[in-house]
DNA sequence: CGCATTTGACCCGCGC
DNA sequence: GCGCGGGTCAAATGCG
């Protein structure tokens, strides 16, 4: 099941296995996951008031480089989300509140009874003086390594040890010029083989392309299986 | 030598 | 106003 405390605010929900978002706009966020072996998705339960949603069928596979470069919900109205090589990409059409998946990408996760869950979210400015918070999204993977390849250079720029766990937290900015996007590297503190990946705001640029894009398959390093 | 990482200090928002 | 805790800065250090 979702953990909600992964999330950076506490306001919003997900529900497994659909997109969902308040009507109000103040937040966006996205959930996806639970998938069965023949690619079907069991329908929500339960819709909470104030949200509106749109189910996914996780049905459709494509190749993962194929939408590398769509992300991110912008005035173009086109919402992304991004996951390393390893894992999964999914994006859909945001329309009068609503979100219309319309592809997923699974980059090789085998053991496909959790496909996985990421969110995404927006916040309204509450008032002139606060900082605009950039869109979010975050993602947990099994994975030996703590930073996935996602294809974009980062470069390192702190460490925290964060209360009541014991491993520390990890902040790293987009190597590109004019590209302001940064992710945070935590491992969970009930499950450390779990990474928690936190992306903040959208890249201004393609991925780069090192030696390792051209090949197709190279995760078998990590554990590639989501659990929520 | 140049670039990346480390790490303690500092900043700042938030709750009390 | 104060203290706590998360996030960032930047000097020091490491490494190729």
């Amino acid at each position: 099941m979702l953990n909600q405390s992964l999330f950076e605010d506490q306001d919003f929900s997900s529900q497994l296995g659909f997109f969902s978002f308040p009507s109000s706009n103040t937040f966006c966020s996205l959930a996806f996951g639970s998938c069965n072996n023949n690619g079907s998705q069991t329908a929500p339960k339960t819709l909470l008031p104030d949200h509106h949603a749109a189910q996914v069928t996780l049905s459709e596979s494509a190749k993962l480089k194929e939408d590398a470069t769509s992300r991110y919900f912008g005035e173009s109205q086109l919402l992304s989300l991004q996951g390393s090589r390893a894992n999964l990409w999914a994006w859909g059409e945001v329309n009068d509140c609503m979100i219309t998946k319309k592809n997923m990408m699974n980059g090789g996760v085998e053991n496909n009874n959790f496909l996985g869950v990421a969110s995404i979210k927006m916040k309204k400015i509450k008032s002139s003086r606060r900082k605009v918070r950039e869109p979010r999204f975050c993602f947990k993977t099994l994975s030996e390594v703590d930073v996935l390849d996602d294809g974009y250079k980062w470069r390192k720029y702190g460490q925290k040890v964060v209360k009541n766990t014991q491993h520390p937290r990890s902040y790293y900015r987009c190597t590109q010029d004019n590209c302001r996007v940064k992710k945070r590297v935590e491992r969970l503190a009930e499950d450390p083989r779990m990474v928690i990946t936190t992306y903040e705001g959208r890249h201004a640029h393609s991925p780069s392309l090192d030696e390792d894009e051209s090949q197709p398959n190279n995760s078998s390093q990590i554990m590639n299986t989501f659990f929520w």
